[in-house]
DNA sequence: TTCCATTGAATGGGTGATCCATTTAATAAT
DNA sequence: ATTATTAAATGGATCACCCATTCAATGGAA
């Protein structure tokens, strides 16, 4: 197996290196008098560096999603670390949703695009970690619907109309046949749907990470009790019909009591709202 | 250097490993028939169970901030994989936020807590593969702020408005010696205490990802031209009276103004706005 | 006693060689 | 022409090291 050519950089070009740790040489010094303190100076890492590398590649415009980076070990030769270290590095890229890694010939580390759904872990992170608390997410969510309610009255177009139709007939559907868990599926899809119909794909996602840790509380409760939200279809298709109408007012109003109702239903017998049951499952549809 | 006693498990305790890709068993198949198609079943990779299984004890509330992971040879034994492995887990978990890696006797891995800029590099990942772009963005900021405005004049408390005066005065100094750049870190501050007077932190969080890449162009620009907001101070302090009177009118009206001037300078000269230089350049203060 | 320098163990940071598993293209057999 | 086989490329994972940093314990000097 010794034609592999080059990967095992025998000469161990990185073996000389003092310019590795070469640390930020704090070029500020003059800059931000407002700043109180000195930033911490974190120890330079190797991966650190290599995912700055690859980010800032990204950033101007060499890197665009579909590339395809070198193998590993090319990329780790060229870089002048281990393959271990650079691993460490994509696997953090990977996990941020830069990057996709592909097994096989023909496989490698491709720069992903489109997936807007990296803010849900964040926030799912800081609500297991305590910095923030559900009474702000709950908050937060009731602030960003109704801007979302009115965005979607401004730009919804036919075609997104059409798509929170199809979502209400499901519900429909659902509730026709006792499909409680997949009733608030459905629920999680028209915010999403909804969010979606703001055009604006920024809105969009800050709404899917707030809502996806609500639907994850109601998904818990209706799981658990058995209860649902009556009469859902009949005031989704109330709201699509302001919706159409462009009737903000009506449409803020209508989506508003909705809130109140479903946070009402909610926090009778709050034992059942465990943050750790609602965090800790992983449901059907609710993909991590 | 063999007292090392047990780090190295030389029984491999995991050679006989067929559980290790067990594969989710897809136990939906009856519960979503929404969900069009077949999500991807990803092969599930060591680190990725590893991830899991600690933001699972997160959100358990086994694992609390501050608490520390077992050391690096001990946890990888635990788990029956290679400290390699174990690492780009740990790393992962690092970039995300959740834990924090410190050196020597006394080191290990701990969880973190309170870190609420973890969205900004999410939001700048998201333009740089062009997921999302500046012009929704720029929308996006703008209405957010108009919430945060709002939120603000509810529930801004005197320490608050005081900070905000306090940064108001630096703007001024800094104007008054002609530190430009200075000037624009004031800016970024003054974003960041208003949205933290509005008493929610993930309002607060939302409100920083997309002020974060604003300011970034608002640097370029000024750095490049030289030209900067004529009148920033008085502005700023007769939106902090409107604030302070609760005014909420007078207030949204105030910033929505002031961010179309804003705007206005940005635009003209368009060239020098690239996406590039505003998000590749590494700028004091700005922490990435 | 007090204080400072030395030492050594614990722990993360990093390396290089090696093997396995998957994927795909090229090749051979039917 | 189709199908089975083979081989190469590539990520996934392991092992056995070594280094650098940190900090508590130790011990000697003031």
């Amino acid at each position: 197996m010794s034609t592999k050519s080059s990967p095992r950089t025998p000469a161990r070009p990185r073996s000389s290196t003092p310019n590795r740790r070469e640390r930020v040489p704090d070029h500020r010094a003059a800059g931000a008098p407002a700043a109180p303190a000195f930033r911490p100076i974190r120890t330079r890492r190797a991966f650190e560096e290599i995912c700055e590398r690859i980010r800032e590649q990204l950033a101007l415009g060499v890197l665009k999603p579909g590339d395809k980076l070198p193998p590993e070990r090319d990329l780790a030769q060229q870089l002048g670390v281990s393959r271990n270290v650079l691993r460490e590095a994509l696997r953090s890229l990977e996990m941020a949703g830069v990057l996709r890694l592909q097994k096989g010939v023909k496989g490698g580390a491709f720069i992903q695009e489109g997936d807007t759904s990296r803010m849900n872990g964040v926030m799912r992170d800081m609500l297991s970690l305590g910095t923030i608390s559900v009474r702000e997410l709950s908050e937060a969510r009731v602030h960003v619907l109704d801007l979302v309610v009115r965005l979607a009255c401004a730009n919804a177009r036919k075609a997104d109309l059409d798509a929170l139709e199809a979502n209400i007939r499901r519900t429909e559907d659902a509730t026709r046949e006792g499909r409680l868990l997949d009733r608030v599926e459905c629920s999680r899809e028209f915010y999403k749907l909804l969010a979606a119909s703001t055009g604006n794909k920024v809105i969009a996602m800050i709404m899917d990470s707030v809502t996806e840790i609500h639907m994850r509380f109601v998904y818990a409760k209706v799981s658990s009790s058995g209860v649902a939200m009556a009469r859902l279809a009949e005031k989704r298709r109330q709201f699509l019909a302001a919706l159409g109408e462009r009737n903000v007012a009506s449409a803020t109003r209508l989506m508003r009591t909705h809130l109140e109702s479903v946070q009402r239903m909610l926090e009778q017998d709050p034992g059942a709202m465990s943050l750790h049951v609602a965090l800790a499952e992983v449901q059907p549809g609710m993909r991590r």
